[in-house]
DNA sequence: CTGTTAGCGCGTTCAT
DNA sequence: ATGAACGCGCTAACAG
């Protein structure tokens, strides 16, 4: 089944059927419509392949991202699919789990010749890794991390930091820890070092200097929030509230609390950030994104850009607060103190 | 840059160039290293749409999945992506959400000459559905759900409803609840039927009759699980134990529970099934499964498949009991009544 | 508005 | 072991 069979079905050239299908001009609305139809009744479809070859588009985003089964990547991943999947546009993925799939992946540029443009999401490149990815000649855009200079959209983390920690002012807290995250192989997420800067010059500006034993860094996830509250309860004073780098790290942060006896918010306040679909459930404090939105924008400016209208290029998305029941004014005289030793798993 | 530029700058012809790279015989190994390097020297890559189009494979394999960011099918994805990417194939999502959506993927087949195979997440098909599938004319394997005559991997749901309920009994539980899950819009996912079934078939041979208002279908999800629970809480009579379709059903029936100032397990003994990431925290009783281990088979099945092997056609995962501090035997003359009243969101 | 023609870049015969 | 030539199915330029 080829083009040329709906043509000759239909009496009437390739050419024709072409123009009539890509949506061309040049075509009568008459015939367009007859060809539709045959082509409808037929079944046909183009090849994708072949038409790409001779001119056109691939009809494919690709996706560069660390994982794909967290739930901040998924979201984005989500709202991207669904919004280029309207526009007729397929989604590849690209994961690159640790450095040594990510070197190859910018070594090697699997991607190359397969996509019309790329979207990276929430982690910063190199300008090695930028000079790569601008020699595939493709539209690239970053979802997650504002990007001067690229498009790209996500929140501003140093507000992120800004609202949480004002919240934990607000009720009084003055000994404020943070649980903030690296990754497993020591680099940094951006996102991580902007959070950390708001909670900084939050406390800065309200007169508070930060003790640096509050802040503590540990591996992204419920376990590394886990271990990371471990750290804060072992410490001779400890802070009445935590800022946790995101929900799930805060998760495991009421995790080490509740199995070492201690009540959220009694003992310790916590506020985290994203609004997971957990957070609800937990009554957790939070200051709430939405990365499928943010996803959903990034599609748009996909199709945007590949479309050759010139989109707004730097799209950031406002965060809000969202109280809950994990944050609570101090209670004077009452301290985080182990009332049993924490399990194993979280020392 | 084409293979003709490498080929002149080997000295050679196109095909040789072809062959050496395609990995095809017919070159020495001398001129295929030579090949290679240069191929290496000039950053030039295979067109993937010119090589499909003289017959290649189009290196590309589909996903059709009910959504991308939920745990278990991000999951998936991201085990089968992993497996694919090591032989150099791409993975592509059609997402198919809700009905309209699932029609219009079946009938329009989007991806129809796009790929070299599709794995379909989780959700049984129709026969129209199978009979559209078919017509693309490529490999097929589901996963989730072993399917009779179709490459398929999967737990065996009927087992998993077993197990969860033969532990409940074995603490010495007999009124048994059940909350299962229907789509919103009305239909099945197979996993559902074949979890009650288990439920059923475990109670039977206990000698337990099934108390019918016991067993309340919701909405899947943790909304779902938290009105599940608040029906059973709304009867005369309540159980002692609730096994819960999945661990977000379990944590939303947990959250009411809790807001009903009711404790798990003393109260209320709950199981879930999965094993998702919050489960450890939430101290939660599971039958786990490991959906990225049969996104990884389902990878390998797809890669067989392709190269003409002849893989086994249905795998069954084990799926395994784990216990934790969610189940507890009943305790006489202490039954669940809920001592505030659950809040709105939860009735 | 429609038909004809010439590639798009590569795999694959068939020769050599 | 290597080269030449054809065709994969389509789009774009040109001709009518």
């Amino acid at each position: 089944m080829h083009m040329a069979d709906v043509a000759s079905a239909a009496g009437v050239a390739v050419s024709t059927v072409s123009r009539a299908l890509s949506g061309n001009p040049g075509v009568s609305e008459r015939t367009r419509d007859r060809i539709r139809r045959i082509t409808e009744e037929l079944g046909y479809v183009v090849s994708p392949e072949a038409s790409k070859l001779s001119g056109g588009r691939t009809g494919r985003v690709g996706f560069v991202t660390p994982t794909i089964d967290e739930w901040f990547y998924a979201s984005v991943i989500a709202g991207a699919t669904r919004v280029l999947a309207d526009h007729g546009i397929d989604v590849v993925l690209y994961p690159v789990a640790d450095s040594v799939a990510r070197a190859r992946f910018f070594e090697e540029l699997p991607a190359r010749r397969k996509v019309d443009a790329i979207i990276v999401i929430a982690f910063p490149l190199t300008d090695y890794e930028w000079e790569r990815l601008d020699s595939m000649n493709v539209h690239a855009v970053v979802v997650g991390i504002v990007t001067p200079d690229r498009p790209s959209v996500g929140v501003v983390d140093q507000i992120v930091g800004r609202q949480a920690v004002d919240h934990l002012l607000a009720l009084g807290h003055r000994e404020i820890g943070m649980i903030t995250c690296v990754d497993p192989e020591g680099s940094h997420y951006s996102s991580d070092i902007s959070r950390e800067q708001g909670f900084r010059s939050a406390l800065k500006e309200a007169g508070v200097a930060v003790n640096e034993d509050f802040v503590v860094a540990v591996r992204w996830g419920i376990e590394g929030g886990s271990i990371g509250m471990s750290a804060l309860l072992a410490l001779p004073h400890t802070p009445t509230a935590v800022f946790a780098f995101s929900d799930e790290v805060a998760f495991g942060a009421m995790r080490t609390l509740r199995r070492a006896g201690l009540e959220v918010p009694n003992d310790m306040s916590l506020i985290g950030v994203d609004d997971h679909p957990m957070a609800e459930s937990m009554d957790l404090t939070t200051v709430a994104q939405s990365p499928r939105r943010q996803g959903e924008i990034a599609g748009e400016l996909c199709v945007g850009l590949l479309e050759d209208a010139d989109p707004p290029l730097q799209i950031s998305l406002p965060t809000s607060l969202t109280i809950r029941r994990s944050t609570t004014p101090p209670r004077p005289g009452r301290r985080a103190r182990a009332k049993q030793p924490p399990a194993g798993v979280d020392g």
